[in-house]
DNA sequence: GCTATCGATTTGGCATGCAATTTCTCTTTT
DNA sequence: AAAAGAGAAATTGCATGCCAAATCGATAGC
């Protein structure tokens, strides 16, 4: 029988339960600068919680376990600071960025005013290719739904949003965007694995879909200016 | 060059190795980190023109100007990497960053969306303080547009803007609107100063003060989204 | 018992050394 | 003369060392 189809775009980018024990660099075949290598590494660490919130990041301890100095690792800390995955305290080193409920909300307010001005933009620049795939990733996520497959779901949730602002073809929103998500991506998935409501949230993108398959923008933008809003209600309670 | 020993790489390695008084930055009275007094210089030396789009960063001489050592400098310069007002090239240090036409005006419809979202938000959450501030302010670019004064008209302007977006009250917001308001900064300080058309910019913000004042959110929402378009008809013709 | 104090140890901040690359310069070749 | 090429000089990438501030821990004092 068919085999379902294979994600292979998202493998592993979340937490999987392995011992934290420490892959230096996942592989390092790439010849991109050691920093570059260091951020993704960090990232996908926090993003799959081998690095929790709160834990303070020794650069010894932590330059050692993937074998690579100080310096480039200090760089990369300096790059996630920016980013406000990891808070610095002077003197004191760094620490994975804590959650505050309240930032939590800022963000997904302003994620889900750009998602409306992605989807206003897509209406009117994504190309008839950029909206099938959305819509398939949609039936992709229908599957997962009844597979009770939370974990596709979760992933087949953001790459569909992803998408959205994708096809809105401004390349400094995507960015943004992403950098935003990257910041309550861990929440997100937390809330997704204890909350059984999802079935609201397909009706929703059934609607935000059809809208943007009817390049409907002025509906796009409403439908998608409140869809983030259901999340906060998810989330508010993890922690 | 032989008999002329480099003596100098090694002098003052023993006895008093670092930290050797002398204010190393322009003032150095605050006890900050080095990196983020060095982030600070860096970036006003990026809006002041001092460091010229496409210029290349030469780590040692700009670190001797600084009077800071390598890695502090680049620390830095990885940080505003990740705020993409300096482009790396792997193996070739750093350089500038060019705006691309593009990229300014895709920063322009963001920036412009943030607004029409903060602006939103500013009717629901601005105290009335904030809201006289801001119309304070309104006045005092008044006075330096008939003085004839393109500086302080330029700041007021970019004080009333982002005094909106402060009086949204999320903090989220007003971070991302910097942090891309600093990647225009520049272009559109000398897009001010070429143009005179400014009493086109002067007559919408007096309707979007008023709107403000009358907490009228979908009208502010409407003359923001569309105000920001206007700078890009007067930016796009620079360089 | 609880806090204050002082030393030892650890950690982060910064400077510098060294190897790998890149860039510059000057010569050679066509 | 322009292109090519071989060294030399300069530059970046990464590693390591040193110092001062922070943290830990034991002991003393209340």
């Amino acid at each position: 029988m068919p085999d379902t189809k294979r994600i292979t775009s998202l493998e592993g980018v979340v937490g999987d339960g392995q011992k934290t024990h420490s892959e230096p660099l996942s592989h390092n075949i790439t010849n991109l600068p050691l920093v570059s290598q260091v951020v993704s590494t960090l990232r996908d660490m926090i993003a799959q919680d081998k690095l929790k919130p709160g834990m303070r990041i020794r650069e010894r301890q932590l330059s050692e376990k993937l074998e690579v100095s100080r310096t480039p690792l200090r760089e990369a800390i300096r790059i996630l600071v920016s980013e406000k995955l990891v808070e610095s305290l002077p003197n004191r080193g760094a620490v994975v960025a804590e959650p505050d409920p309240n930032r939590v909300r800022e963000l997904l307010q302003v994620l889900g005013a750009m998602e409306a001005f992605g989807g206003r933009l897509a209406t009117e620049n994504a190309s008839a290719d950029e909206i099938s795939e959305i819509r398939a990733l949609h039936f992709e996520m229908l599957a997962a739904y009844h597979r009770k497959d939370k974990l596709d779901y979760f992933k087949l949730n953001q790459m569909i949003h992803k998408g959205i602002i994708a096809a809105s073809g401004n390349e400094v929103l995507i960015e943004t965007h992403a950098q935003l998500n990257a910041r309550v991506y861990r929440i997100r998935y937390i809330s997704n694995q204890r909350n059984e409501l999802w079935h609201e949230a397909i009706e929703e993108h059934e609607r935000i879909i059809d809208a943007l398959e009817a390049r409907d923008g002025t509906l796009l933008e409403t439908l998608l200016a409140s869809h983030l809003g259901q999340t906060w209600v998810k989330a508010r309670d993890v922690d």
